[in-house]
DNA sequence: CGAGTTTGACCCGCGC
DNA sequence: GCGCGGGTCAAACTCG
């Protein structure tokens, strides 16, 4: 995008207050239409941003409590069931998400409306734990897959977590994971507490300490990622083409 | 050798 | 009653 402010300001030969009035004017109309471009970004990005959370396919948070309550499993019927949506990290052995707990993978499957197969896990963090996790990536990004959680741990965080498989060493998780993720089938999961556990959205505001490096580069990376995500959205490109469009015109 | 993963088979509930 | 699909089991396999 081509920026004319600088060349205005740098033309030679412009002297005189009704010049300079005119630059201000212009100036003036070119910052109204940048303002727009932002309303319009900033509208898409909203829209962007509540799909992801809301979810399509399994991402759509209602869709998939009525396939639960479909399927009618008792066992879940009668259990704390806890949906989360959270960004995950790729490993060796697939995707993961890294919640402090140990678990034990005990099945796979392809599912009907989602290429990606779901895994199902066993909390082996404490023994006879009767939680159950499922893990299915989304359609539409990968990086980005839902946890469903059953139930509630028998026991407390593992402390030594540098030894646990899967296992967030950078992750301080409290015990008051339950509290803030488990939430029921019917309540959003959407909540602020649980975006300071898990990198749950998008945005660069759930960034919880930016004072390290670290935290500098997974900002980095979000917004990256942010930008990634804008850019493959046909519905984005069309508004910004619109923008432009309308920008030219009025020159 | 033990713990964890993979994967095909099986079970069970639901919709038609 | 039957077929479909999700969830679980368990034997085989892998890895440290």
């Amino acid at each position: 995008m081509e920026f004319k402010s600088s060349s205005i300001l740098s033309s030679p030969g412009v002297v005189g207050v009704e010049a300079l009035e005119g630059q201000l004017d212009r100036l003036r109309k070119e910052n109204e239409k940048l303002k727009m471009m932002i309303e319009v970004m900033r509208s898409h990005c909203s829209t962007l941003e509540a799909q992801i959370l809301r979810g399509k396919n399994y991402f759509n948070h209602d869709q998939y409590c009525s396939k639960v309550k479909r399927i009618g499993n008792a066992a879940v019927r009668n259990t704390k069931v806890t949906h989360v949506f959270a960004r995950a990290q790729f490993e060796k052995n697939g995707l993961v998400v890294k919640d402090g707990f140990q678990w034990r993978k005990y099945g796979q499957k392809v599912t009907k409306d989602n290429p990606y197969p779901r895994a199902y896990y066993k909390c082996s963090s404490g023994p006879g734990c009767p939680v159950k996790k499922k893990v299915q990536g989304c359609l539409e990004d990968r990086s980005i897959v839902m946890a469903t959680y059953e139930g509630v741990h028998n026991h407390g965080v593992p402390t030594n977590t540098s030894t646990a498989t899967g296992v967030d060493k950078t992750t301080s998780y409290s015990t008051d994971y339950d509290q803030g993720l488990s939430t029921n089938v019917n309540t959003s999961p959407f909540k602020p507490n649980i975006s300071t556990h898990l990198d749950l959205t998008l945005s660069a505001s759930t960034s919880t300490d930016i004072s390290t490096d670290k935290a500098n580069n997974n900002n980095n990376n979000n917004i990256e990622e942010y930008i990634a995500s804008l850019t493959k959205d046909p519905s984005f490109k069309a508004a910004i083409a619109s923008a432009v469009a309308r920008t030219i015109v009025r020159q």
